[in-house]
DNA sequence: ACCCAGGACTGAT
DNA sequence: ATCAGTCATGGG
């Protein structure tokens, strides 16, 4: 274990940040977390209000985690309703990680129709099989040149079934440089996400998490199952028909500027709820 | 053995 | 615009 360095970091809560389905590298390891921040092996673990961090990673973890995030404003954004309250609650210190652009874009095309368990082993596979070693046994995000160069039967060794193809081409797509990925920075949110759609195996719903997990974009609002039951349950609970394009309309009226991160916090309360709450009712 | 999962895409109404 | 069918895989 390296030498470690504190930093500060109230109103944080690593477990749950790291397990609400964002990220699906970081592995539990002797109290902490292990797992890569871009080139760089780290481990982190918390300690009452500050986290201690693998030497020399300090503004990296301050930045990935995002702990410049005010998320006491952020709260006070948010609508008032008993759904809300009660993720805020259970939540209380979730943030919206700052993931590198093409890492998270490569994970989420894996993510279709898996759950995050999955998830995490297809990227550990991929990582493992394809990524640059970074030392200490770790392996960096395959670069999208060395994805692109894989075959789509070296992929689907990895897991990834029929999103082998999506993964691949896109991978293809930005090594080409026909999409570059830093420039999506610059292009308001309808525009940034209609450029991530274009791409193959990308969606509203992958595109969505990208924006809000990489770009920043903190109103992006993916819509999976559990997101949709959440929504119809607690705000449709007597109308039937809802179509999937009135749902995304009222969660972007409805969240407010920080609607994402009201989307990850319903998400992953919801998803720790016994099942039983969500057999009754519907 | 079944069920479902942080969906996208195609082709038919 | 909606809608069903299809696409693979593995953990509960």
């Amino acid at each position: 274990m390296p030498r470690l360095t504190r930093i500060d970091a109230p109103l944080f809560d690593l477990k749950k940040t790291l397990e609400s389905g964002q990220a699906f590298q970081w592995v539990p390891q002797g109290g902490g977390y292990v797992g890569v921040i871009g080139s760089k092996p780290v481990y982190v673990e918390q300690e009452g209000a500050s986290l201690r961090v693998t030497r020399g990673c300090e503004d990296l973890a301050v930045h990935y985690f995002a702990l410049d995030h005010p998320l006491e404003e952020i709260y006070a954004t948010f609508p008032d309703d008993p759904a809300m309250r009660e993720s805020v609650e259970w939540c209380r210190g979730v943030r919206i990680l700052r993931q590198p652009e093409w890492e998270c874009l490569g994970t989420f095309i894996t993510s279709s129709m898996k759950q995050v368990k999955h998830i995490q082993q297809m990227s550990h596979a991929l990582r493992r099989r394809f990524g640059e070693p970074v030392g200490e046994g770790f392996h960096a995000y395959p670069a999208p040149e060395r994805l692109a160069a894989a075959t789509e039967e070296e992929l689907r060794a990895c897991g990834l079934g029929f999103r082998a193809r999506g993964l691949g081409e896109t991978a293809r797509a930005v090594a080409e440089g026909a999409v570059d990925l830093k420039a999506i920075h610059a292009l308001p949110d309808e525009e940034a996400l209609a450029a991530l759609c274009r791409l193959p195996g990308v969606g509203p719903k992958i595109a969505n998490c990208v924006l809000l997990f990489a770009y920043e974009r903190v109103r992006a609002f993916p819509i999976d199952v559990w997101i949709e039951r959440v929504l119809r349950h607690h705000y449709f609970r007597r109308k039937r028909k809802i179509t999937p394009r009135r749902l995304q309309e009222f969660a972007a009226g409805y969240f407010g500027p920080y609607g994402g991160y009201a989307q990850q916090y319903l998400f992953h309360h919801a998803r720790n709820l016994p099942r039983s709450v969500w057999k009754t009712g519907r």
